[in-house]
DNA sequence: AGTCGCCTGGTA
DNA sequence: TACCAGGCGACT
């Protein structure tokens, strides 16, 4: 499911609902989902507060005490629910944290692609976090963008969407940041003018921030910790409108392969 | 740089 | 039946 803008919503959402609760258990029925192992997590977090919740890039950050940190990578379709313990499960539930005040964070995944993962100490932080490149709202400035652009002959959707580049970009928010740039996603990267740059760079941050703003895109399994929609899905610019009428011309979207990923733009507007 | 595998389910 | 799906790591 999740880009920046879904994690981030849950995050800022949880960063409320779990500051002081303990953790009394953690339970699974996919062991392959927990990392190192559900042994080592067990033995780990049971007991320890929750300090806080962060994000780097879509991957999501509880701090526990000790220097302990709950990695959860939610890939496609993960979802993170904060929920009474008396709550219905989901069908998909693959995990459970029991907590304080009868409360539960769990953890549904319908395709088993996403984790939990147990990071210990700073040092183990780090190497988990150095594959990431640098935070659009934080650390993404135009000069490092620019000469990112220029650095490789790749299509641009496939530079913007690569983790190791820039952290958070998905396919959705790729194809409406092209759009709003007027960019074609399968121009080479360095094939891109200055000014094209500047604008995509823009761009970026634009369509990131409406994604927060509407808390998100359920397109299909998103919801956010208290199993909400968000709303992004209402206001696609191209995303998944294949064959609709482009809000700028009103020329038919079109649908490209690229990478193996659904790839949506307006063969007009995008050069 | 491009393709495949991981999984399950929805839809044409 | 075939193809599609907010991701990403391991292969050529």
């Amino acid at each position: 499911m999740p880009e920046l803008p879904e994690v981030e919503t849950i995050k800022r959402d949880l960063a409320k609902l779990l500051a002081g609760k303990k953790i009394f258990n953690i339970s699974t029925n996919t062991p392959k989902q927990i990392r190192p192992s559900l042994k080592t997590v067990k033995k780990n977090i049971i007991g320890k507060k929750i300090k806080g919740v962060k994000r780097r890039a879509k991957l999501l950050l509880i701090f526990l005490e000790d220097n302990l940190v709950l990695g959860v990578h939610l890939k496609m379709t993960g979802q993170l629910f904060f929920k009474k313990n008396t709550e219905p499960k989901n069908k998909h539930q693959r995990a459970v944290i029991t907590l304080s005040e009868g409360k539960e964070l769990r953890f549904n995944d319908l395709r088993k692609f996403g984790y939990l993962q147990l990071i210990k100490g700073k040092k183990e932080l780090d190497s988990t976090l150095e594959k990431y490149g640098p935070e659009p709202f934080l650390d993404l400035d135009f000069v490092y963008f620019k000469k990112l652009l220029t650095s490789t002959s790749r299509a641009i959707k496939i530079v913007l969407m690569d983790q190791s580049k820039i952290s958070g970009i998905g396919n959705i928010y790729a194809n409406d940041a092209l759009f709003l740039a007027r960019v074609n996603p399968a121009k080479p990267a360095n094939k891109i003018t200055a000014g094209k740059a500047k604008k995509l760079y823009n761009s970026i941050h634009q369509v990131l921030k409406a994604g927060i703003r509407f808390r998100g895109a359920s397109d299909q399994s998103y919801l956010d910790a208290l199993g909400q929609k968000g709303s992004y899905q209402d206001h696609f610019l191209t995303y998944k409108r294949a064959g609709e009428k482009c809000f700028n011309c009103g020329a038919k979207i079109k649908r490209i392969k690229l990478g193996g990923r659904g790839t949506f733009y307006c063969p007009i507007c995008q050069k």
